[in-house]
DNA sequence: CGGGTGCGTGATTGATTACTCACTGTCAAG
DNA sequence: CTTGACAGTGAGTAATCAATCACGCACCCG
């Protein structure tokens, strides 16, 4: 059009930042208050287009929500790898502070609360706990952990999620603190 | 007009039924999933009349969550009263108890999980922090246990909850059971 | 009786949004 | 040069939904 260099990418480098655009995008909003039309604007393409490469909202955020996890799990290995000790808590520990520093933007961390309150579409409930499922597999595989370890280690997760959520690492007041003393959430 | 009757008026009853039905059904499709016409429906009143009683769609469910945040404080004091020991510990275990009994029908539970979702929204995101700061310090405060030993109920709390919003309840493939071996939530 | 007060509603409105369609521009192979 | 496949889009459409408005109806006090 105007540009006379206007070169054409393939789709899927353009399905690549639409991805990224979507985990941001939803993260910030939700699925459902977050129009395809804010994902376009992000990775800076029609929306039509988003719509040709994705052929359902829904579709694309499940592949947002997909991606997440892959970005969770490949922390956390990295995470294990760089653990000191090979015991089976040390490496649990590894594991926390490599997810506790991934989370520090809030992005992949929300994306996983607004997963959870969408799960009503069975679509997104599946992919969720196809997520889950990759996660706690691989720590304990990873750790070789007790189960009660692990448990205890997506148990603190959680609260983590709730932390952050919730702004409770910026509160100073006393019911705050119990919930966030000791919990890595940077 | 001076006082009409010492029992609630009409309009009270009324707002106390949209209160109710709004619980249940923000609870099933979320803030934004819930036209707030199904809450009407569910109440059996108009739309425009539930404007009347609630001037936004914000306000009627920050008033569902309030609700929320009473029944379950309610729950865990009568848990804690029937509590045969009164050390800090059993008093804990009690009140576990009696949450994961109060959530089966998984009501109050989603809901809080959509409150998180839709934090976004400043009146919402506050009402969910004043809703977790009295759980948090009714139960500092009924057990008397040690802070960390709060920090656990809350975790094991959210644990609950992931838990129950992806159904692991009725998964027996042994990753889902790592995460359910032991948790109480009926 | 008359009229005021509060309960209650059907119809509407204006904005948003998922998704589609008809279309233009690009590029490489023959 | 032509052709055909693919990248990419502006302009819709049909549906949904928060919120409002104009309006009745029941009851109660004087």
């Amino acid at each position: 059009m105007a540009n006379r260099k206007a070169v054409l990418s393939t789709s899927n480098v353009r399905r690549e930042a639409v991805v990224l655009s979507a985990m941001t995008v939803f993260a910030a909003n939700g699925y459902l208050g977050t129009p395809v039309t804010d994902v376009a604007k992000r990775a800076k393409i029609s929306t039509a287009y988003v719509f040709k490469l994705f052929p359902s909202k829904q579709e694309l955020f499940v592949a947002a929500l997909e991606r997440c996890f892959e970005v969770i799990l490949a922390a956390l290995a990295k995470g294990a790898e760089e653990s000191a000790d090979q015991a089976p808590e040390p490496i649990l520990f590894a594991m926390g502070g490599a997810y506790a520093a991934l989370i520090a933007d809030r992005k992949l961390l929300l994306l996983q609360i607004h997963a959870q309150s969408a799960a009503g579409v069975p679509e997104i409930a599946k992919a969720f706990r196809r997520g889950l499922a990759s996660v706690v597999n691989f720590v304990k595989v990873r750790s070789n952990a007790s189960d009660e370890s692990v448990q205890r280690f997506i148990a603190y997760g959680q609260l983590c999620h709730l932390i952050t959520t919730t702004g409770l690492d910026a509160d100073t007041s006393s019911w705050a603190s119990i919930l966030t003393t000791g919990v890595r959430h940077v």
